[in-house]
DNA sequence: TAAAACATAACGACCGGTCGGTTTATATGG
DNA sequence: CCATATAAACCGACCGGTCGTTATGTTTTA
């Protein structure tokens, strides 16, 4: 293996590492050695690809976030009605929570830290205001499509998103307490029909 | 001043010291010497009260789980008919936000510990459920009144609990983003819209 | 005077970050 | 093709400081 792919190859590993601590234990009380010894690498190995502590922890929220973005992105235009769209999204949510528990404890970590932490603070709202312009510009399609009433689109795209963050919110505090894909569906259902438009 | 009074006095100076460093900074970074600092008493003061660090954050937000149950249902039933319930409670939320912006850093830590900590999580599941019956009630409520079409009050109580959750998500992120009351009023009456039963 | 309430100082564990040294990969010169 | 130089990549012991907790002493109340 050559430098470049042994370097990425740690670097990579090391986020890895850091995403399972961070998300089980938390910023604060996961140590930098722990992240090493999770990742198979030494202390000189963490420092040389990172700055700090926090530094890994912002390039980590970077890439997740932005993966999130291009999930939600896709997602969005992936079904040919916005109604079908959000059950279909709903749906989805089921898988996430279910299979991908540990995103959502970083998903909480990333969010205590936002409000106090004024770097992560910044790498958190300019994705989170994306988020809001992709729910937006779905409702306003929706809209034109004649599925929805003409509603404020601002204001529903930021009650989709909210709706969203608070279903996560429940579901990483009550992973198995109920049914969180089905719930949603059926959150959105009734939203939708607050939504459509009559004929 | 007596014993008794004096023993309650500097537990509670305690406590509400606790409440500002925990919400300022969260529960990690919230050094005990610094609680006692704020509080104007000393370790042994705080030990001699707390069995721990944790023991004084589990008091704490067991009273204040236990208040905002209070406020929640004195409000449910505050209102005529549920749908102005509704639309009261959300625009109260305007100054919950405004005003006690400390109180939902603190919501927000208690929500990252609980998911992490076994004996936070249990202290939290219980009020939280609650709450959940409340809405629960509450849409129940607006159905018997003939407010509401015959959905499910267990998804419809849920759909509420999400949703507030959420926007305190959001307006913890960004306080000053948006017009939080406003918007979760207008997210109320699309749903309410998707609720209302027609004629 | 005895017990409760509080103060003070110290302990031991831990943690983020540093630093001098070592290994590994690659470029260079013969 | 080999020997060597060099810089990137990595190691791991160590430091200064902090933190939760405790042990012991002092004040206050009854």
């Amino acid at each position: 293996m050559n430098n470049l792919q042994r370097s990425a190859q740690t670097k990579a590993s090391i986020l890895d590492a850091a995403t399972v601590c961070f998300a089980r234990e938390g910023f604060d009380a996961t140590g930098v050695a722990e992240i090493c010894q999770r990742a198979g690498v030494s202390k000189g190995a963490f420092y040389y690809h990172f700055e700090s502590k926090e530094a890994a922890f912002l390039e980590l929220i970077a890439s997740w976030l932005s993966a999130l973005e291009q999930v939600l992105e896709d997602e969005a235009y992936n079904y040919k009605t916005v109604p079908e769209g959000l059950l279909g999204m709903a749906g989805n949510i089921q898988q996430i929570v279910a299979n991908n528990r540990m995103l959502m404890s970083l998903f909480l970590e990333l969010w205590t830290h936002a409000s106090r932490n004024e770097k992560i603070h910044q790498a958190t709202i300019a994705p989170y205001k994306r988020y809001l312009l992709i729910f937006e510009k779905l409702v306003q399609r929706g809209i034109d499509e004649g599925s929805f009433e003409t509603v404020d689109p601002a204001s529903a795209g930021q009650l989709l998103l909210s709706l969203s963050s608070g279903f996560f919110l429940q579901a990483s505090l009550d992973p198995d307490g109920a049914n969180w894909g089905k719930l949603l569906q059926e959150s959105i259902h009734i939203l939708l029909n607050g939504l459509k438009r009559r004929n």
